[in-house]
DNA sequence: ATGAATGCAAAGGTTTTGCACCCCC
DNA sequence: GGGGGTGCAAAACCTTTGCATTCAT
């Protein structure tokens, strides 16, 4: 979860809530999706797993593989990517956007839907959800024949933190 | 510009539209480009341009490569993607958006606004534009803080080309 | 013990860069 | 003739793959 463009905080885990329970959800999720495709727990997978899925906003695998490696040196980048794709498979992770530098990112899943503004400037993902929008959207693309579905909604735009830059 | 989804075609050049005047155009813009940043106007540059800009909708810059390095062998890859970034900068192309694979499309600039959407099972494109859309995006992004700015649009959904696929 | 998972290194694919040469202005 | 542009090849990067080994079940 991203500060908001006006600078406050957009609190997504308040202070007192249930965390430690959320935390091994989805451990739980995994070992589950394990099993059933016959698939083995292990520590490097369930390494990628915890490092991937704490994290609360967008990530590029980039920068999960280099958590990993400073944290794991043992494990190797193929377990890495061969993990996010295992847990991508599992629907604990999806491939969310592109970032304003066309790199892909991943997020971990989350129940309720939201769309995505990426400041074309900065680069900051900010979340959010706008029943006008959704609507909106929804009836434009009915028009155009579409089939509802899923859809990520993703909108570059330019956030405030470079107001100040004055003729750049 | 792609077939729509109703399986129309959508004629953005009519057989007797103002095609020729058209192809001139960005000829014209590039060298006033190039003049004004004091670079040079090279065959293996204009050659690129015309075949990156004589395409009516998204490409990847693989496909261009692949297509200047069949019509101009002499061609180096280097200066494909040279070449592209030049044309960015002179405002005459630019990235879209990322296709449902995660590769980076180009765009020949079109002066009239529209948005996308992104088939999530073929991969198709279409383009489209609505008022109520930008009415309700520009809404949302105001009430989040943002600053007016150009905006991409993207929406993955899906279309109706894969309907008659029963149970895959 | 069986086969999935891993680490390692090599391979693959795409894009960038260094450099000598070329050619536009 | 000066400096931008080009082709070539090498380098840089990221990701995937093959294979022998390890390890979970």
């Amino acid at each position: 979860m991203q500060t908001l463009p006006c600078g406050r905080k957009k609190q997504k885990n308040p202070p007192h809530s249930s965390k430690k329970q959320e935390s091994t959800t989805w451990k739980i999720a995994l070992n589950e999706y394990l099993k059933k495709e016959n698939l083995r727990s292990t520590l490097p997978r369930e390494r990628v797993a915890e490092i991937a899925l704490q994290r609360k906003s967008h990530f590029e695998i980039q920068t999960l593989l280099r958590e990993v490696q400073l944290k794991f040196p043992e494990i190797s980048p193929a377990t890495v990517y061969r993990s996010v794709k295992t847990l991508c498979d599992a629907g604990l992770l999806h491939e969310t956007l592109q970032s304003h530098t066309g790199v892909t990112l991943y997020e971990a899943h989350d129940d309720e839907h939201h769309d995505h503004i990426v400041c074309i400037d900065c680069g900051e993902i900010f979340e959010f959800h706008d029943e006008n929008l959704e609507g909106a959207q929804e009836k434009a693309i009915a028009k155009l024949g579409f089939e509802e579905a899923k859809h990520k909604h993703v909108i570059y735009a330019k956030c405030m933190y470079k107001k100040r830059s004055p003729t750049t």
